[in-house]
DNA sequence: TATGAAACGAGTCCATT
DNA sequence: AATGGACTCGTTTCATA
C-alpha cells in the first residue's frame, strides 16, 4: 500500500459509485494502471466489498439496538454463527468481560424487537441471558475510516 | 418504494459498483429508466451514500472497541457532536438506560486507545465517566438491511 | 508496474408515448 | 414514469516500455 494506493481506498470509501476514469485523473495516471490497483487492492481484501448505505427507517427498521449476551462458552462460535443468521442481526461480536457478544440488531419497533429477542436468541441454547440498549438517536454512523494523508 | 425500487436498492446494497446497465438488465427496464429511479432514491434519501468497507487491520486499526459514555446532560447534543469528531469514533449513538452514549471506535491497539480515551473523551467536560468494551473477533459486520422479497 | 491505442460497453440526455 | 436513439464518456484488454 504505497500513498497513491490510500488515495484510490479512501475515494471509493467515500463514494464507491465514483468512476476508475475520475480516480484515475486525480492521481495523474492511466485509468487502466487504476484498474490495475484496484483489482489487486480487492484480491488482497483490502477492499472488502462496495455497498450502498441505505436510510433504515425508510425500508421499514426505524429501531437500533444493541443487545449484550451472556452465553454458557464464549469460545463457542456456534453461538456467534445461530446469532449471526437472525434476520436483523447486523454486527455480531465477540467480546471480552461479562458478557460473551455485543449484538447490532436493527428492527421495526420495540414490539418486533421483544418478539426476536423471546422467539430467536432465546432459543439458541447456550445463550443464559440479554441485555438490552435501546438507541435513541444516532448522532453518527460510518464505516469511513480515518486514513493517514 | 415499489417492488422494482426495492430489487434496485438490494443490488446496491449488495454492489454499488454494479452498473446501472446491469441493473437495468436484471428488472427489465431501459437503462435510463433505472437511472432516473437511482436519482430519485438518492434525492429522497432512501440511499444515504455508497462505500468501500475496507479491511481496518489493513489501514493499521486492528482495534475495535465499544465505549459506554455517561455524561452529565444526556440531551445535550453537544457531548455528542464532540466524540463524533473525534478520529477514529465510527459511532455515536444516544442510548435509553444508564448511559448516554454509546461509541464505536476503531483504534491501531490497546495503547492508542488508552491515549484516545484519556486525552480525548477524558477531555469532554460534560464526560462523567467511561466504560470501555473491546472486542475479540468480530462474527458478523455488514450494513446490509433485510429487506423483503 | 505504468502507458496508450483500440474496441467495446455504459452513461446520459431528450423527444416521444 | 418508461422507452429508444444518439451522442458522449468510461471500461477493459493488450502490446509495449
Amino acid at each position: 500500500m504505497d500513498d497513491i494506493d490510500v488515495k484510490i481506498v479512501d475515494m471509493l470509501q467515500q463514494n464507491a459509485r465514483i468512476s476508475n476514469a475520475e480516480i484515475s485523473r486525480r492521481v495523474n495516471m492511466a485509468p487502466s494502471a487504476v484498474l490495475e490497483r484496484i483489482k489487486k487492492l480487492e484480491e488482497r481484501r483490502v477492499i472488502r466489498e462496495y455497498g450502498a448505505r441505505l436510510d433504515p427507517a425508510a425500508v421499514g427498521l426505524g429501531l437500533l439496538a444493541f443487545v449484550a449476551v451472556k452465553a454458557d462458552y464464549c469460545e463457542d462460535d456456534d453461538t456467534g454463527r445461530m446469532l449471526a443468521a437472525i434476520p436483523g442481526v447486523l454486527e455480531v461480536h465477540n467480546v471480552a468481560g461479562d458478557d460473551c457478544y455485543l449484538v447490532k440488531v436493527r428492527t421495526r419497533d420495540t414490539e418486533h424487537l421483544g418478539r426476536l429477542l423471546r422467539e430467536q436468541f432465546r432459543n439458541i441454547p447456550a445463550i443464559r441471558s440479554t441485555k438490552t440498549t435501546i438507541v435513541l438517536a444516532s448522532v453518527k454512523e460510518t464505516n469511513s475510516l480515518p486514513l493517514p494523508e
